[in-house]
RNA sequence: GUGGGCGUAGCUCAGGUGGUUAGAGCGCCAGGUUGUGGCCCUGGAGGUCGCGGGUUCAAGUCCCGUCGCUCACCCCA
């Protein structure tokens, strides 16, 4: 490694073939949402710091990449997408018709210490519906990620998405004798279950949260199954009802299209930041060696948090680190060879103006053109048009131009024949 | 932020117990003559051995620090 200059850590090069799978990926993530009527949008890079103290809790808030600026502005390089959605929309959010569906594929920045899956600099893919608290948005948002990861060769074997819901986790808490004060601790208990020995946690939600030993064991026999036996065994509480209910129906929709074998309820996955409100999900490898790729889920009081009137609104991020890791695992990014549709050849200087007017003719035409840059021996010349993964070549010599003709040769049959150079220009396959 | 591992040419790596001008393969460049590529042959460029100290007659090789990468924790995307 020379000196000078060096990258900074955290943050990444796309050479020519790094940049054709990023372009790839975004190109499905846009394509994909606009299928599903959703209109892109962006935010500035740099906002205010306030404008994620307040907000995203002190996790996020630890991981700023912020500074002061010249003019003595606490700024913060954006962490994540949804603060900026909001303070876009709580101004202009009134005058929309509803729902809001609009997507944005943001660079992010957090300062930690880096690793592999994590950087300081990452694209992540924000979709959300706005004004619509109806279950059918939140299983409209998990269809749009699902058939992402679908348009990019990704199966049901592959991803799975695990769903649960805060709302009827809240309601069997409330139906066990949690208070509302415990609520989010019981959450930071329940996150860490599958990671946790069972009698640990028994143990936590018995100290931290203040639960009974038979209430802890019933919570956790809860989560581990299914939706099951949920509301038989709380036949009184309406709260469970409705929530079990219309996580139900959720889930119906995305078998209704045909999604439904990446589908896994899971009460365990309650998310880390703190603003979700409803249902919630993440979309894991099933390996599971990566990280979760995605996640998101339904957070109706952000936007009063944030100072605006208030909205429902249900969203996700997913990050394009994790993802391309998965992809190339997976043997699904594109070969970024490059290659042009003809590499001029004159055979001497004398035909070197002609060979620049039939270049730019075609590229006019829109055909890629290149020929070499200096006159050289015309096996030189063949080479570099092989090294740059010419389809085909003409060769313009005296012989051929004197009759307006050119010797054109495809590269990978190696045939070779006469062709008019004006027809070449007009009507080339 | 805490702990472990690693750091030799653009890339992948060799370089027992410290000893002269640091190597290979791939890649790159130039030739193998004047109108034909992907093979082959020949030659070449490219490294202050991450950086800085220290031990020693002598350090890529040992010690310390530092930076970077990486794994785990933390947390998340």
């Amino acid at each position: 490694m020379a000196k000078g200059f060096r990258r900074l850590p955290g943050f990444r090069d796309f050479a020519p073939e790094d940049f054709a799978a990023r372009a790839h990926v975004f190109e499905v993530w846009r394509r994909v949402s606009r299928c599903y009527g959703f209109a892109e949008y962006d935010g500035p890079p740099l906002e205010p710091l306030d404008l994620y103290v307040e907000k995203s809790g002190r996790e996020i808030v630890g991981q700023l990449y912020s500074f002061r600026d010249k003019g003595e502005r606490d700024v913060s390089l954006r962490p994540e997408m949804t603060p900026s959605l909001a303070r876009i929309l709580a101004e202009r959010s009134r005058s929309l018709p509803k729902p809001i569906r609009w997507f944005s594929v943001p660079q992010l920045f957090r300062y930690e210490r880096q690793q592999r899956g994590r950087l300081r600099e990452h694209f992540q893919w924000n979709v959300d519906i706005v004004g619509e608290e109806a279950v059918a948005a939140d299983a409209e948002i998990l269809a749009v990620a699902l058939d992402g990861l679908r348009e990019l060769g990704l199966t049901d074997t592959d991803v799975r998405a695990r769903v649960s819901d805060r709302r009827l986790l809240t309601a069997l808490l409330r139906a066990l004798g949690v208070g509302e004060a415990q609520t989010l601790d019981a959450f930071t208990v329940i996150d860490k279950l599958e990671f946790e020995d069972p009698e640990r946690s028994r143990e936590r939600l018995a100290n931290e949260v203040g639960m009974s030993p038979e209430g802890a064991a019933e919570l956790l026999s809860l989560l581990a199954g299914g939706l099951g036996d949920v509301s038989a065994r709380f036949p009184g509480r309406a709260d469970v009802t409705e929530a079990e209910a219309r996580l139900r129906e959720y889930v119906a929709m995305l078998e209704a299209m045909g999604l439904g074998a990446y589908v896994e309820l899971d009460l365990r996955i309650v998310r880390g930041l703190a603003y979700y409100t409803g249902i919630v999900f993440e979309i894991f490898d099933r390996r599971r060696g990566l990280r979760a790729i995605c996640g998101g889920g339904r957070y109706d009081r952000l936007f009063e948090l944030v100072g605006g009137s208030p909205l429902p609104a249900v969203g996700f991020g997913m990050g394009d680190v994790v993802l391309t890791e998965l992809l190339r695992e997976h043997a699904l990014l594109p070969d970024a060879t490059r290659s042009v549709d003809y590499y001029v050849v004159p055979v001497s200087a004398e035909e070197r103006p002609r060979a620049l007017e039939l270049a730019h003719a075609l590229r006019v035409r829109g055909r890629s053109v290149t020929y070499s840059l200096r006159q050289q021996s015309v096996g030189k010349q063949f080479k570099m048009a092989a090294a740059q993964g010419a389809r085909r070549v003409i060769v313009l010599g005296p012989a051929e131009l004197e009759r307006g003709m050119a010797v054109l040769r495809d590269m990978t049959s190696g045939e070779e024949c006469d062709v008019d150079l004006e027809e070449l220009v007009e009507d080339d396959r």
